[in-house]
DNA sequence: TTAGATGCAAATAGTTTGCATTTGT
DNA sequence: ACAAATGCAAACTATTTGCATCTAA
């Protein structure tokens, strides 16, 4: 067959992976969660579309997206399954109420400056970051 | 009996927690590691100090801790237990190695004006951040 | 004194593994 | 064709819970 390829497919085969239908199952429902999601949902979500698919290639592919910097799991919520969270050009930033957990998303983190000057001082190469802020929202602020 | 109360011990008390022998011995442990640390490294250590202390207690503690803005969770190596991370006045920086994981601590983040931005932004009240940088150490560094 | 914490052990997640079978390339 | 990936189910780990007991304040 010959689906468009996602931007992101291509990274995974340009990784060297198989684009296989679980793989691809499972980036589709990461993508659709707007980039945060906890791996429980992610396996629950992939028994919906396609019940044959095993919950093992669901870690599997958890770990190898990890691995490719495509996503990072981050500990929002208060704990249990850790959250996905889709990283867009190797970063990725939120405030997250640690009342409620409600999470907020934003852009423009301006840590471009920082990035180049780390790489120097500690001779290193920086692929990405994430950035979490937290704290109470609208809603849980005292007054 | 009346030691010289540290400040995070104080800070417990101050939070409305009771100091017991466990919460103390936690403490202690994450504080000895330089404020890296998993959890399950945390529950073995705990043993070794003190045999008479349950795991489930480690685990309510450390969720106390993390309540409490003086611990964050956080995904650093591969997977399985997460690693706790003291965080200093509310923030904790670091460079994780994707390759090898070993992690480099940084101070002087920069993100005052940030945060101070984000909480006019959105309305919100932020206390702490936890700044993840990931890539490649010079060892690990291609060439 | 007494609400809050504890330790224990059993119960629950959550995740990984081994292996025969299937599938992308 | 064949190495890579899969699904399954069993094995593991990590974490949580219920409860009788204990303890800091």
């Amino acid at each position: 067959m010959d689906k468009p390829l996602s931007p992101l497919a291509r990274r995974i085969r340009d990784g060297g992976y198989k684009l296989t239908n679980a793989r691809l199952i499972v980036l589709q429902v990461i993508e659709e969660s707007h980039g945060h999601i906890t791996s429980a949902d992610i396996v629950e979500r992939v028994a919906e579309l396609d019940e044959s698919i095993g919950r093992a290639s669901v870690f599997r592919t958890l770990d190898m997206l990890t691995r490719l910097n495509i996503v990072r799991p981050s500990y929002i919520e208060g704990s249990q399954s850790p959250q996905y969270v889709l990283l867009h050009e190797g970063h990725h930033h939120h405030i997250v109420c640690t009342n409620c957990h409600q999470t907020i998303e934003f852009h423009d983190c301006g840590l471009d400056k920082m990035t180049l000057a780390l790489q120097q001082q500690y001779n290193v190469e920086i692929t990405g970051h994430l950035l979490e802020f937290y704290g109470l929202c609208e809603n849980c602020k005292p007054t």
